[in-house]
DNA sequence: CATATGATGGACT
DNA sequence: GTCCATCATATGG
């Protein structure tokens, strides 16, 4: 178990999407830990991909993404927020979204957050799992390394399957969304 | 200020 | 599968 180093991020969206499935995305909250596996991720790109918020170059809204691998980027759409790892090179607007986690620690202050006691329900989804780790743009952004929340490497072998995104309105023709398989925690 | 736009979620058929 | 409430942002007058 350790701290995956930033090096790991700055490769092609699509290696790490891949590459973090089963690992743990884990926060402490007033000395609580919330802990989840990453089980669904997609990659997204800069000017090529246009589901992209940096598709059209450079804006507020997309600023996050063309900053240093690792940073974490927030984006705000339909009333939830998305968490997102920047990848690749600096100013390449590459980043991979969390789209769901499978809970393994800190159940009940998820529940509480979710305001939902289903399992299934808590993390399958990009909006869902944000709400449950109580991530707002607040108190989230800057660098991976300088916050209260951390990506532990799991040995689990990971039989991975893809799917076209899922929700954009103008996908590429590749498959991009990355999700292990047979996982009841994957969004729908 | 007014209006449009979602990388959604939840309820419903 | 379909429908739509919701609101942080962007953009135009």
């Amino acid at each position: 178990m350790k701290k995956l180093n930033p090096e790991f991020y700055a490769r092609d969206a699509e290696e790490v999407a891949k590459d973090l499935l089963g690992n743990y995305l884990v926060r402490e909250i007033n000395g609580k830990i919330l802990k989840g596996k990453i089980v669904e991720t997609e990659a997204y790109y800069g000017y090529k991909d246009p589901a992209s918020r940096a598709y059209k170059g450079k804006t507020n809204l997309s600023e996050g993404m063309w900053s240093k691998p690792g940073t974490i980027f927030i984006y705000n759409v339909h009333n939830h927020w998305m968490l997102n790892f920047v990848t690749g090179k600096e100013n390449e607007a590459q980043a991979v979204l969390i789209r769901a986690l499978e809970p393994i620690e800190g159940v009940d202050l998820m529940k509480q957050y979710r305001c939902k006691d289903k399992l299934k329900d808590l993390c399958s989804g990009p909006g869902k799992l944000t709400r449950a780790f109580k991530i707002t743009k607040e108190e989230f952004h800057g660098n991976l390394a300088n916050l209260d929340l951390v990506i532990i490497r799991s040995k689990e072998i990971k039989n991975i399957e893809t799917s076209h995104r899922i929700g954009v309105t103008r996908d590429l023709p590749k498959h991009l969304r990355f999700f292990i398989k047979n996982n009841e925690f994957v969004s729908k």
